[in-house]
DNA sequence: TACTTTGGTTCGTGCCACGAACTTTACTGG
DNA sequence: CCAGTAAAGTTCGTGGCACGAACCAAAGTA
């Protein structure tokens, strides 16, 4: 109650500014935010699907069709794994590299600009906040 | 530069976990983030197609899209201008300001446990910082 | 060898959102 | 008063996204 109207629903909000400005951005870079979070998680370290789903927060039927997706636009690449049979490791290809670290730069550079009306100092703050936020979703 | 590998991509980060929380949320109550959004924008004050697209950040066709779902669902309805023959204004039907009302607590209660490792302190100052982003989208 | 579990895909459904084309009404200028 | 133009919304077709249910194949286990 002393939250008063709303942090919760202030910080929805934030979450939709960034979300529109980072379509934007992906939009550039010719990606959605879909194929934009999933190149990013693949880029530096192969993933098998398992694993993205979890990472990504998708069931298995939306994942697969993601990277079908991603996959037909030779950013990503199934491979089959040696160990199990019926596994397969997304991995990068080099254009989802180079596309995957260019987004990444641009979004580094474009994004912040959302809170460019805070001083400088405050920003070191927030920044310093927003970082400590738990890798680990809560699922 | 000196942000380092990244800010903006922290922001990112940080608004995919709002957003799969308050999906959940929304989920809870039977909505989808974007009827969600719809019915906050227009639970307290009916609004114009026109204005609503700005203030979602939608074109015409998916804003039409959306208010014909969320009607049909008996939240929002859209009433005919008088005004102007061809405007229609979408104002919020009473199930839908209960609704849009429960919601808008459920978030203010749930969503800032994403924040539950920071000291109140700190959750403080974060509020502040974030409150002041500007209600005028960047477009 | 049978049974169960697990990794992924396919299928059908529904939401979401876009551009292009269209209809209706409002607003001009002559 | 009657064009012609502009504006408010809708419809249509397309495509991405993501879910549950059903499915197949390989792996593990009894």
């Amino acid at each position: 109650m002393t939250d008063g109207p709303g942090f919760g629903n202030t910080l929805v909000y934030l979450s939709l500014l960034i979300q529109r400005r980072y379509a934007q951005i992906c939009a550039d870079h010719d990606l959605t935010t879909a194929q934009a979070q999933l190149l990013c998680t693949v880029k530096d370290q192969p993933r098998g699907m398992g694993e993205l789903s979890q990472l990504l927060g998708l069931a298995k039927p939306g994942l697969s069709g993601l990277v079908d997706r991603t996959e037909r636009r030779g950013l990503v690449q199934r491979v089959a794994s040696d160990r199990d049979r019926r596994a397969c490791t997304v991995i990068s290809t080099p254009l989802g590299k180079e596309v995957g670290n260019a987004l990444y730069a641009d979004v580094a550079a474009r994004l912040p600009d959302i809170f460019g009306h805070l001083p400088a100092a405050d920003r070191r703050v927030l920044e310093e906040l927003v970082a400590g936020v738990p890798t680990d979703c809560g699922d």
